[in-house]
RNA sequence: GGACGGGUGGGUGAGUGGCUAAAACCAGCAGACUGUAAAUCUGCCGCUCCUUGCGGGCUACGAAGGUUCGAAUCCUUCCCCGUCCA
């Protein structure tokens, strides 16, 4: 008998055990799974971030989809800020120490983390918390305290530390607090469960014994694989640079997700969409069996993925797009525009356009005399980072205007007339250049 | 505090007076090939100017000075990191 809305818990167990990696321990689970059907409270669980870039990528919506996971089920997503931690740094996967974040880097990424995490979770039914809630309040009194709980050798143990360590790289002190500090979260949130990717497994684990310290039971660790970025080999990180943002246009995610080796796509399928992992075992099956063809098992992955940010009819569209692209070698339906306008003489406008009608504000303001070269206008539209740089692409043949291609890094356009002009640098970025 | 070793381009890391915008590798970019894949091959890979040339100028090897016709390389001071000793 239930007195509860709570499934039963081994039905809930099998639904959240899809994609991870570990739980530790699963005994634990299953038995806080149970205690809260009975009772009809439901579980805390929550997902600890640090604000450490203003966007999250499809990497951090492996561990969030997870979080939503225990939400559909009807226990308490408790969405952790670490805006404090985040000034301290992870040191986990870190080969050396990094700079800190000030308070203004962390308060100006805390605001745009939410709005962006709220695509997948349910706002009304969130808790948000931030740690320096409580961790700005410690007095050093109590983190001493709270030091007192650890042990430097199990701190040593860790991957990092040693690695660094024997490669005689530097440690700093402050490192050693990160994983106690975020174990005062977990005290303070009283949490039942946490989850992280598998390399937070150490701090999970830190965070387990400081719980029982405070005279808590202890949370259960819940870990889920790493997403490998688009190199196919390395997690996907900002840093790195092989990531997929999540505000990201339709149409960039979608080539990205094409770039990814075949072989990765299942890895995310399971982590990334809905997909059961029967229907993922099916799909595969059928691409090995060469009834589908791989990369239409890609395309379709794409699209999910966009659909689940971004809504079916963008995710439509992105399909339509990349097939019309690149199997037909056309330019795109809908391509970034840029309109440039001479204000006087001297001095000319550059703007992004929004659609057909909308213009941002200024984009840049720049001499006229300066925008005559191509070189000069793509830097002005932000596509290169340097005139050398588009120099270097136009030689090497990867710059066109209306379908033909332009080696001479010297030619330009005519201020003369207005015109507009369509731009394909390199084999992904397409611009309609109008000038005024 | 003492002794010793070290700080080079996005990363690893060679280079110990000119031939060095700095080897090699990785990452990145472009082209070829393809399924926009991946892998592979070729080229590029500081900034800037123009007459786009194996062209000119500028900046760069922790920081600042100095020696020299010439310095990443030698000297001085300072900063930072590590090891060992205390």
């Amino acid at each position: 008998m239930t007195n509860s809305n709570f499934k039963p818990a081994a039905e809930q167990l099998a639904y959240l055990k899809k994609a991870i990696a570990e739980i530790v321990p699963e005994a634990d689970l299953t038995a806080k799974l149970e205690k809260s059907q009975k009772t009809g409270k439901p579980l805390r669980v929550y997902l600890g971030v640090d604000p450490t870039a203003p966007d999250i990528h499809l990497g951090h919506t492996v561990v969030l989809r997870k979080l939503k996971h225990f939400q559909d089920l009807g226990h308490t997503a408790i969405f952790l800020i670490g805006d404090f931690s985040a000034m301290i740094g992870d040191p986990t996967g870190q080969s050396e120490t990094r700079p800190p974040l000030t308070r203004e880097q962390v308060d100006a990424n805390s605001k745009t983390y939410l709005a962006q995490v709220f695509k997948l979770l349910d706002p009304q039914k969130t808790e948000v918390r931030y740690n320096s809630e409580w961790l700005d309040k410690l007095t050093s009194y109590e983190v001493v305290r709270l030091c007192g709980h650890y042990r430097l050798a199990r701190m040593l143990e860790r991957e990092d530390f040693r690695s660094r360590l024997a490669g005689n790289q530097p440690i700093s002190v402050h490192e050693l607090l990160y994983p106690l500090l975020t174990a005062y979260d977990a005290v303070v949130l009283q949490s039942d469960v946490e989850i992280g990717a598998t390399e937070q497994k150490f701090n999970l684990l830190v965070h387990r014994d400081i719980q029982r310290e405070y005279g808590l039971a202890s949370e259960v660790a819940l870990t889920m694989p790493i997403l490998v970025g688009l190199d196919g080999q390395r997690k996907m990180s900002k840093s790195l640079g092989n990531y997929i943002g999540i505000t990201e246009a339709p149409g960039e995610i979608f080539g990205k997700i094409m770039s990814i080796p075949d072989e990765l796509m299942w890895s995310y399928y399971e982590l990334v969409t809905d997909r059961t992992p029967q229907e993922i075992a099916a799909l595969k099956k059928e691409v090995a069996g060469g009834a589908l063809h791989p990369m239409d098992a890609k395309m379709r992955l794409a699209q999910e993925v966009i659909a689940g940010f971004h809504g079916e009819d963008a995710a439509r569209k992105a399909a339509e797009n990349f097939q019309r692209v690149f199997r037909d070698r056309q330019a795109p339906g809908e391509m970034k525009q840029f309109k440039i306008i001479r204000m006087t003489e001297n001095t000319v406008h550059v703007y992004e356009l929004q659609g057909n009608i909308t213009i941002t504000a200024p984009y840049r303001e720049v001499s006229a005399a300066e925008l005559r070269k191509w070189t000069k206008i793509l830097v002005a539209l932000g596509q290169v980072e340097s005139a050398s740089e588009a120099e270097r692409v136009m030689k090497q043949g990867g710059f066109e205007v209306d379908g033909v291609i332009i080696k001479d890094p010297s030619s330009g356009i005519n201020w003369g007339q207005a015109g507009a002009y369509i731009v394909k640098l390199g084999k992904k970025k397409f611009l309609r250049v109008i000038v005024e």
